[in-house]
DNA sequence: CAAGACACGTGAGGC
DNA sequence: TGCCTCACGTGTCTT
């Protein structure tokens, strides 16, 4: 049931097959330490000598280890269903994968999560150093090289007041994407009152809250707008 | 150096003990599937039968399938150490305690940023409905009962422009801070414009963009610090 | 007794 | 040499 020790009977050890008396009386000696004294203290009449060899008691207490170990195996597994041998590492192999497979899950998960809280960061930190100011407190390279496909799902702009405007658009997740709209923002002489940012399946919502010198309202919306094409579609220079 | 099979010599199985005389041709019949046919064809002078036991081949398939396991074992933990048969079991028991710990670093993680993200998507549900309008989407049970113990420990209220007002404060990380945030909110007749929520260690840092119809800022200023400190410390009726 | 699983004793081979 | 690991054959015990 357990994997109990045999403790049965060795008829078959290295002095029984020269002479088999002994049947009884075969118990320990071996299962104590190693190499206990002589039990039998036979007055040794032909030499027969019942000190197990050494390699005999090696071998025990290397079975015993790996036997050990194996329930050690078995004790970090759960849903155990056999104690079998076989069938304890058979389970700890499905767990181990079944282990790799949910860390890599959760990894995803946690970089998805991750990402946009990153960026909502970015924002954080804009909003830290002055409450109601943009701040280039990254450097951002102004001219940035490379060009990342952004692509900008959906935009509007609405006029809120007499100097405030709110944008709203989604694009797909990247992070320059983000960079690229600050570069845009501060380029248009803009105040970013306040930033959201949702991360849905695999898109971003953004909503911004603008303040802006520039009195007509209007005008302010095309350049948002323009800008934000210019970064959607870097084709015309 | 890597398990391979002993296939040495045996001088001690079933028939090699009654009549040793077959020393050479000794490496097959069991190497292959499982009780073939003789080899020798011997024509049974003294009824010797070379066809192995059953038990034998038994045996010999159930270690097998066990070696087999094993590898299999280690090919599934990656940083193995040694081919050793019992060091294979002492790295896989280590690999499974580390993803174990791993996963459950990795789920605190998760469940930490999920909060901060089911409170962002308490405020995204209030601008969704309309842009620039709280909504009383949630019923909110205007009279709950019970009252948790929100810790506010900062706020600051800033006027900007004529009827904008910027509320920033921390607080410790419960979920009906923010419902209680909503209720008082909705009750001075304010309109949310746009909300910040950003999860540090165990706080919550929250920076909302107010619109109220009341003209006089201060006073406004004073109905929110109130209705706030309210909530902080309800033991005055 | 089958069939399956263990522990044991034992010889071979590798450092 | 000697230790360590292994596979094997074998007997016993539990299904």
């Amino acid at each position: 049931m357990d994997l109990t020790e045999g403790e049965g009977e060795y008829n078959n050890y290295w002095e029984t097959r020269t002479f088999l008396e002994a049947e009884v009386l075969r118990s320990s000696w071996i299962t104590g330490e190693a190499s206990s004294q002589c039990y039998f203290s036979s007055s040794s009449i032909v030499a027969t000598s019942p000190t197990p060899p050494k390699y005999l008691v090696t071998e025990k207490n290397r079975r015993e280890k790996l036997k050990e170990k194996l329930y050690a195996l078995r004790s970090v597994v759960p849903n155990i269903t056999k104690m079998d041998k076989a069938s304890i590492i058979k389970d700890a192999i499905n767990y181990i994968q079944q282990l790799q497979e949910q860390e890599k899950m959760l990894q995803s998960e946690i970089s998805e999560l991750e990402m946009s809280h990153e960026l909502a960061d970015i924002f954080y930190d804009m909003e830290q150093d002055d409450v109601l100011q943009t701040s280039p407190s990254r450097p951002l390279d102004p001219g940035s090289p490379f060009i990342p496909s952004i692509e900008v799902l959906e935009l509007k702009v609405l006029a809120v007041g007499n100097k405030n405007f709110v944008i709203s658009f989604t694009c797909n997740k990247k992070r320059d994407a983000l960079i690229k709209m600050c570069e845009v923002f501060e380029s248009l002489n803009l105040k970013i009152i306040t930033a959201n940012i949702i991360s849905s399946s695999e898109s971003l919502s953004h909503t911004l809250f603008i303040e802006t010198d520039e009195l007509d309202g209007s005008r302010v919306k095309e350049q948002i707008e323009a800008a934000i094409a210019e970064i959607d579609a870097p084709r015309n220079p």
